[in-house]
DNA sequence: CTTCCTCCGTTAAATAATTAACTTATTTAT
DNA sequence: ATAAATAAGTTAATTATTTAACGGAGGAAG
């Protein structure tokens, strides 16, 4: 089952936070919703939210609008947040530990299986009922497990090694809190990234500060 | 001084990568790039980042390419780096302790005026050396030490109220952390709002990895 | 049952962003 | 010195994205 045609980027980033918005609505009892009003509570216009639904088909009725629980249901699909796979974290400092506690991976399509550090303080402990395992051990670990995923908190110094063995331990799917460039290194790899890049977000905000 | 024109987004949310790509070369002893160099190294085209500086004025010469030192300098004035705005952080769980240790504010901008809190156990602590106080005291502290900025790190459910009271504080700049949309509920307050979402990164990364 | 109103899906227009092409200044090599 | 090569700045073309306009299907009301 391929996609109907490939969707545009910007389409695709909007979609957690429709998901978001809805499940708010829902929480309120609320069953029905225009794209009229979708976009006065989310301050975008009407048409953008009709052609990024119509992207996947339209979920909505003329002179009725969308029900809300079937168009979430419908953008949870198209996110595939009901198809777990396999991830592992690797670092848990400061930064490795905050996501291990906040995040909720099993609602948005991971199965945290489990942790790997280089240091042995950190092993054996667990976050979340997950166990701190040693990095060397990840290779073996990811081969018998079917791991896809990784989550890549370690120091900016440790990156590039790190991403190096995740790589020959077969991980395709990269979740990536460091600066090396992991897209760049091995583009010929068939993988996808999602860097999180905290101190662009922050120089950004610098910026649009600047006359304040 | 007003900016020459309105430079697009995009444009600005590439800045941050220039520069950390700038450094990186500097660290390596290199003095001159041409954009051509750069696109290969950074996977864009040369058309791109010629366009990209050239909002700016340009800082380059024909037949020799930019010099490194200069052009990573220009962009930090440009992002504003050389110039401290006072910030404090709001919440210290997982995520606030993560960021509190983790980020270098200075170099980007900010300068960590205090940390604050609602749960005593925390009062006194100290993180980078600046110590976390009662959320109650928030206002106060704001108004007689010149915050301007905040970082927003509490639970969802306390956001709504925490923002409402940093408003209130005269706080203009926001780095949010969480699903509270500041930018919607205080548009009319000439604020600015960078948002990190995890959760939306993370969908976005499943989204991404459905074909693998 | 008929009319009016709502509101989606769709097509068209406008705007924005990226890439390519061109022109000229500067450097390097002969 | 002069010619060839380099490479920025700039203008033009292309592509992508967003917004607006339209037309008809379906719901609401009398």
């Amino acid at each position: 089952m391929s996609k109907k045609q490939d969707v545009a980027l910007p389409v695709i980033r909007r979609l957690p936070r429709y998901y978001r918005f809805l499940s708010y609505q829902l929480e309120e009892g609320r069953e029905r919703i225009s794209s009229a009003e979708l976009s006065r509570k989310m301050g975008l216009t009407a048409s953008q939210i009709r052609q990024d639904f119509n992207c996947f088909g339209g979920f909505g009725q003329q002179g009725y609008g969308y029900n809300i629980a079937l168009l979430r249901e419908k953008i949870g699909d198209i996110l595939g947040l009901n198809k777990k796979i396999n991830t592992i974290l690797v670092g848990v400092g400061n930064m490795g530990r905050a996501i291990a506690n906040k995040m909720n991976f099993e609602s948005e399509g991971f199965n945290l299986s489990a942790i790997f550090d280089s240091n042995p303080d950190a092993f054996g402990k667990k976050y979340q009922g997950v166990e701190v395992l040693d990095f060397k051990t990840v290779e073996e670990y990811c081969q018998n497990n079917d791991v896809k995923a990784a989550i890549v908190c370690v120091p900016d110094s440790a990156a590039r090694e790190v991403v190096e063995t995740l790589i020959n331990s077969g991980i395709k799917v990269f979740w990536n809190f460091t600066h090396f460039d992991i897209l760049m290194e091995y583009k010929d790899n068939d993988i996808v990234v999602e860097n999180v890049h905290m101190n662009d977000s922050l120089m950004i905000l610098r910026y649009l500060s600047k006359d304040i």
